[in-house]
DNA sequence: TTGCGGTTGGAACAAACGTTCGATAGCTAA
DNA sequence: TTAGCTATCGAACGTTTGTTCCAACCGCAA
């Protein structure tokens, strides 16, 4: 179950619904589009029809708007992510599907994760530090698949920064996507989700499809 | 030599030296902080005890200051990268030295390389054309020496877009860095480097520290 | 000294922004 | 009908923003 405190007060109400939906889906849209900063209140009022008064009846201010539309889809990816893993085998299966329900999430809702995963400084207090727990549960979630792949540490040093690392490379890559991806050119987004994965076990080196032999 | 087109025609006169410097300097470390957006030339003024209007003297705009920033750092970035990798040896040792120099530069000029990676968006005509020549331009030659360790394509379908692809998560795992990096805790970026070449290269269960001999 | 071009600052402007206020419909329960 | 709640609107306020204008300063050559 998702994440709930201070700062979601006015889920009380009728400030919810099918109008609400629509609301934050057309301000993802602009914002997914132009930044957060670029778009203003108006133009989320013009774009659905409502009023620009009329938007201050749904959100608290413009960055509560953020604010929403940032939890609603972290908290839902959290969910997805945590049932479907609990179910997986090994290691390297729970990465594939991390990896994997990341990348069809994405797909999904390709404008609310494109503001969750670029957006979050624009939060300020409460509301930044409960997307921030959002975030850190989810990296958790990663790093301990990754220290499983890795095994036991203990060789080196700061082999429990390994882990640490590993998985922020797993996420800049995961998340850069949203900087390139062309529908036309890249999908199905499954490929490059395997692609995405062979990379992370065996780098450029390991051998797919087929093979010169090595040393 | 760098890029020079139509955006740049006021390095004429005397809105060059060490004062620009300053400026440019004062700016990237406002922008890399709070943004481009939430950055005002007030900002920028009352950092660098100039006074508005003077600002003018040596930007046009606010996006003429955006594409300054950006086009040095750039440029500068790019002659840095083509040289070194051009003295390497093997398309592995060129991908190290394109990480390394690359994270080198990073902890030279960070506020202005965060700024070039998240604030490209923000310009807009010829200024945004010749950053994006120049992002091009840094991305073929990554992609080149990708290619070159992928060996020969011909056997899958698709094998053209996977150079690209694996470029493309290299420089995800690389600008992703600017979100993460904490000095005390990452630091040094050689090992960091390193970490991402072998990941890069052979993944998560390539061996390391205990090395096989090769070829 | 005068003159001049490079450099700076004070003041102002128009536009856009987030936000608030008060009013007004429509609906439902008493 | 009345009372109250939900949903929406037009208008306005105060602030910040990018930008411009013009006067003034500076150092130096004539």
């Amino acid at each position: 179950m998702a994440n709930t405190s201070s700062a979601d007060k006015n889920s009380t109400g009728a400030r919810s619904g099918p109008k609400l939906e629509q609301l934050l889906s057309a301000a993802s849209n602009l914002m997914a589009r132009e930044g957060y900063d670029q778009t203003s209140i108006r133009d989320v009022a013009r774009e659905t029809g409502l009023s620009l008064a009329g938007m201050y009846y749904y959100f608290q201010s413009k960055e509560d708007l953020l604010y929403k539309i940032q939890h609603r889809t972290f908290s839902s990816l959290l969910d997805e992510q945590e049932k479907t893993i609990s179910e997986a085998g090994d290691a390297e299966e729970k990465l594939r599907r991390l990896v994997q329900n990341h990348l069809s999430y994405y797909t999904r809702h390709f404008n609310e994760m494109k503001i969750c995963t670029f957006e979050l400084q624009s939060l300020k207090g409460d509301r930044y530090k409960n997307i921030e727990k959002l975030r850190r549960r989810y990296f958790k979630m990663a790093a301990e698949i990754v220290g499983e792949i890795l095994g036991p540490s203990g060789n080196r040093a700061d082999r429990g920064n390994d882990a640490r690392h590993y998985t922020l490379f797993i996420f800049g890559m995961l998340n850069w996507i949203f900087m390139w991806f062309d529908p036309k050119r890249d999908a199905p987004v499954e490929d490059l989700g395997e692609k995405l994965v062979h990379l992370t076990l065996h780098g450029l080196h390991g051998r797919r499809g087929q093979k010169q032999s090595r040393g």
